[in-house]
DNA sequence: TGTAACTCCCCTCCG
DNA sequence: GGGAGTTACA
C-alpha cells in the first residue's frame, strides 16, 4: 500500500507505540508521510475518531485527511483534525462546563481583543494623557505574546517592547481588567482557547477523561508551535499513559516567532517525551538541483542551523534568476512577462505563484495584472475580515448572539447618524451592557428593543431602524443565519452608502457573507467558524465555481507554508523588505527572516525568479534618502548569488557605490543650484 | 465646551 | 482601516 515511500518514510509510517519525532526537510514528502501514517494507524485498528491530527490551518488538515482517504482508508472523515484553536474550541464546547465555561461563549479575534483593550485604555484614563501609552494593537500583541510564551510580563516587555518599559504598571492594570471583562462577557480570545484547553487537560478532575479520548496525536509544523501548545500536547499525553505522539517539523522553516512559536519545542521534544524515536527525511522530491543548491546556500549562512542536508532527487539544471529591476513598475512588468512566458510553455497560471513578505507588497502588481487581464487569487492578509462593513455586519450578529458583547454594541451604535463614541457610551451605560452576567444576560438587548432610550435628536431615526433589524432577527428558529444577514443588510445598505465609498462593492461583500452563512446551521457556529477559519483568499469568497478557470496565485510567504508550485516568483527581495525592517531588532528576528526567504525559495519545483526594485518612490521606512538605491536582501550576498543567474535592469546602469547618478538626481542637483543664493 | 466629522498619514506575518 | 490632529457644529 505504501510501496512508493522511501525507507525513512516507511519507518515513520510503520512506527508503532511511543513518541515519534520526524525532522522533515522542505519537499521531503512530509505531508504524504503523515497522511500515510494516519491511514496506516486506521488500517492497524485504531478507530478514526480516536486520532487527533493538529495542523497549522484547516486547509492543511483537509488536505491530509483526504490524502489518507485516497490511500485506501474510507473512514478518515471521523478523524479529529484542525488547528489547535479550532480543536480547543470544540473540546471546550463539549467539556468546558467543568471549568465553569458555558458552551455559549463567543470567540474574539485579534482585532476584537484589541478593541476591548482600547475600551479599557480609555476607561482607565490612558488615552487622554500627555505621555503616550501603548496603543491597542501593541497591548494586544504584548498580551498574546506573554500568554503564549508563558513568560512574565516584564520579561516580555524588556525583550520585545523595550520602549514600553516605563508603562509596565499601566499595562498590567489593563491586562487584569481585560481578563475580568472577558469573563464577565462570556467571550474567549484565541489565547483563552489554548489556556482553557491546557487547564482542561491538566486538571485532576478532567485530565484523564481528556487523555483517554485519543489514542494517537499527530502534530504537523511542530516548529511553529509555542510553549503553551507544547504544554497542551504534554497534558493530553501525560507520562502516566501511552504516549503516542507524532510530531513533524523542520527547524529551518520556523517562521512564526511573532506568535511566540519556538524551535525549542522540536529541540526539547526528546526530553519532554523520553524514549522518542527520531527519523530524518532528507531527500528532496520537489526542487531541481540548482534551486535546491541556491536554497541550501541561503540557509547555510544561518548560525543557528540544525544539522541536516537536503539531497536532490530530481533532474534539471536551469539556474534560478535574480533580477534587479529599476523600480516597482519594472518589477511588476518583469513578473507579468515571466508568468506569461511560462504560460506559453504550457505551465498553467495555477502552477505558478508570486510570493512576498507583506500583503501590501503585491498592490502594484495586482493593478498591473488586472490591466493585462491576468486572473489571480490572493492568499494571506485578512482583508475580508478586516473590512469595516464586514465587521459591522458581524457585530450585529454578535449582539444578537451575546448581548453582553460591548465591543460590538460600541461599533454598531456608532453606525447611526449623529452617534459618536460619547453618545454610544452613554447609551450602553443606560442599557447596562457592562453590568456583567449577574442578571439575565439577554436584558441589554430586550431593554434596547422594548424600552425608550435617550439618544441625540438626530439619531432617533437610526435607532428605530436598528431596533427593527435586530428585533426581526431575534427568532432564530424562524430565520437561519443567512436570513438574518439578509434582514440586517436592509438596515446596513443605507448606512454603508452614507459612510463608505465604493458602496456597491461593499454590499456585494455582504451578499458573499450570506452565502458563507448559508453553510452554517446556527448563528453561533457561523460566528465561531468565521473567527477560527477566516476566508484565507479572495477566491474563498467567490466560492470555487470556476474550477476550470486558470488563475495565478499571489500569497504572503507565511501563507505559502507547506505548499509548492512549478514556478515561483519572489518579489521585493530587497533589504528592508526581506528582512522586513520591522523585524531587524535582534539576531533571532533576523534569523527568522532568513528562514522566511528559505521557505519562499523552497516552494519552487522547476523555476525560480527572484526580483527586487532598486528604487522605491514611496520610500520604505529606514531608507532616509528617497533617491538612494535599495540593496538586494542581505541574505543574498555575493557567494550565494553564484547560485543565481543575475540580471541587471534593462534601462539604466547602477553605480557600484550606490551613489545617485540618475537623471532624476541630476535634476535635483540642478534645482538645488537654483535655490542656492 | 463637548461632540461629531473630516483630513492626513502610514501601513508585517496569522489562528 | 485607523490613529492623531483639526475643523465644524450645536
Amino acid at each position: 500500500m505504501f510501496e512508493d515511500l522511501n525507507p525513512e518514510q516507511q519507518a515513520a509510517v510503520n512506527h508503532g507505540e511511543g513518541p515519534l519525532l520526524i525532522v522533515a526537510g522542505a519537499g521531503s514528502g512530509k505531508t504524504m508521510t503523515l497522511a500515510a501514517r494516519v491511514a496506516s494507524l486506521i488500517e492497524r485498528g485504531t478507530r478514526p475518531e480516536r486520532i487527533l491530527l493538529l495542523t497549522f490551518s484547516r486547509r492543511a488538515s483537509r488536505e491530509m485527511v483526504s490524502r489518507a482517504a485516497r490511500l485506501g482508508t474510507s473512514d478518515t472523515g471521523r478523524v479529529w483534525g484542525g488547528t489547535f484553536h479550532a480543536v480547543g474550541n470544540r473540546l471546550l464546547r463539549l467539556h468546558g462546563l467543568a471549568l465553569g465555561l458555558t458552551p455559549d461563549f463567543t470567540v474574539l479575534d485579534q482585532a476584537d481583543g484589541a478593541d476591548v483593550m482600547n475600551l479599557l485604555r480609555d476607561e482607565h484614563g490612558y488615552s487622554a494623557r500627555a505621555r503616550r501609552f501603548p496603543r491597542k494593537d501593541t497591548l494586544a500583541a504584548i498580551y498574546s505574546r506573554t500568554v503564549n510564551a508563558g513568560e512574565r510580563l516584564t520579561d516580555v516587555v524588556k525583550r520585545h517592547y523595550p520602549w514600553c518599559l516605563d508603562e509596565v504598571e499601566g499595562i498590567r492594570e489593563i491586562f487584569r481588567a481585560y481578563t475580568e471583562r472577558k469573563r464577565q462577557q462570556h467571550v474567549l480570545d484565541y489565547d483563552d482557547l489554548l489556556l482553557f484547553w491546557k487547564a482542561l487537560a491538566t486538571s485532576p478532575a478532567t485530565g484523564s477523561q481528556l487523555a483517554q479520548m485519543f489514542e494517537h496525536i499527530l502534530v504537523d509544523e511542530y516548529q511553529d508551535t509555542n510553549a503553551l501548545q507544547a504544554d497542551i500536547l504534554e497534558g493530553m499525553r501525560p507520562a502516566a499513559g501511552p504516549r503516542n505522539v507524532t510530531v513533524v517539523g523542520d527547524d529551518a522553516q520556523s517562521i512564526y516567532g511573532f506568535r511566540a512559536a519556538t524551535v525549542k519545542n522540536i529541540l526539547e521534544f526528546p526530553e519532554r517525551f523520553p524514549d522518542a524515536t527520531m527519523i530524518k527525511l532528507e531527500r528532496n522530491y520537489r526542487s531541481t538541483p540548482p534551486i535546491l543548491a541556491a536554497s541550501n546556500a541561503v540557509i547555510a549562512l544561518s548560525p543557528q542551523r540544525h544539522e541536516k542536508t537536503l539531497r536532490p532527487t530530481r533532474p534539471g539544471e536551469t539556474l534560478p534568476i535574480l533580477r534587479a529591476c529599476l523600480d516597482e513598475a519594472e518589477q511588476s512588468d518583469a513578473v507579468c512577462r515571466a508568468v506569461l512566458e511560462h504560460r506559453e510553455e504550457g505551465i498553467l497560471l495555477k502552477a505558478q505563484a508570486v510570493l512576498f513578505r507583506a500583503a501590501y507588497h503585491s498592490d502594484h502588481l495586482e493593478v498591473e495584472l488586472a490591466r493585462r487581464n491576468i486572473p489571480f487569487v490572493k492568499y494571506g492578509g485578512l482583508k475580508f475580515m478586516e473590512a469595516a462593513h464586514v465587521k459591522d455586519a458581524l457585530s450585529c450578529l454578535r449582539i444578537l448572539e451575546n448581548p453582553l458583547d460591548e465591543v460590538s454594541w460600541f461599533r454598531v451604535l456608532q453606525l447611526l447618524d449623529g452617534m459618536g463614541p460619547a453618545s454610544a457610551r452613554r447609551l450602553m451605560e443606560e442599557l447596562e451592557v457592562r453590568r456583567g452576567d449577574a442578571v439575565d444576560a439577554a436584558s441589554p438587548l430586550t431593554r434596547f428593543l422594548d424600552e425608550p432610550v435617550a439618544v441625540p435628536k438626530g439619531a432617533a431615526e437610526g435607532i428605530r431602524e436598528l431596533r427593527g433589524a435586530l428585533g426581526d432577527c431575534l427568532d432564530t428558529d424562524a430565520l437561519p443565519p443567512a436570513g438574518q444577514l439578509a434582514r440586517l443588510r436592509t438596515f446596513l445598505e443605507p448606512v454603508i452608502a452614507r459612510k463608505y465609498e465604493a458602496a456597491a462593492a461593499r454590499v456585494r461583500d455582504l451578499e458573499q457573507l450570506e452565502l458563507l452563512a448559508s453553510e452554517s446551521s446556527s448563528r453561533r457556529e457561523f460566528l465561531a467558524d468565521l473567527t477560527l477559519d477566516p476566508p484565507s483568499s479572495t477566491g474563498d469568497l467567490a466560492g470555487p465555481p470556476h474550477l476550470d478557470e486558470d488563475y495565478l496565485i499571489l500569497s504572503t510567504i507565511h501563507s505559502a507554508k507547506g505548499l509548492e508550485w512549478d514556478v515561483v516568483h519572489v518579489i521585493h527581495a530587497a533589504d528592508g523588505m526581506i528582512p522586513s525592517d520591522m523585524s531587524t531588532g535582534d539576531d533571532d528576528e533576523i534569523e527568522e527572516e532568513r528562514r522566511l526567504l528559505y521557505v519562499a525559495l523552497t516552494r519552487a519545483r522547476d523555476g525560480l525568479h527572484v526580483t527586487y526594485p532598486q528604487r522605491y518612490y514611496r520610500r520604505p521606512k529606514g531608507l532616509e534618502d528617497p533617491h538612494s538605491y535599495s540593496q538586494p536582501s542581505r541574505f543574498l550576498p555575493d557567494d550565494v548569488l553564484e547560485h543565481f543567474d543575475v540580471l541587471r535592469p534593462r534601462v539604466v546602469a547602477v553605480p557600484d557605490d550606490g551613489a545617485p547618478v540618475t537623471a532624476a538626481a541630476d535634476v535635483d542637483a540642478f534645482l538645488a543650484g537654483l535655490w542656492a543664493d
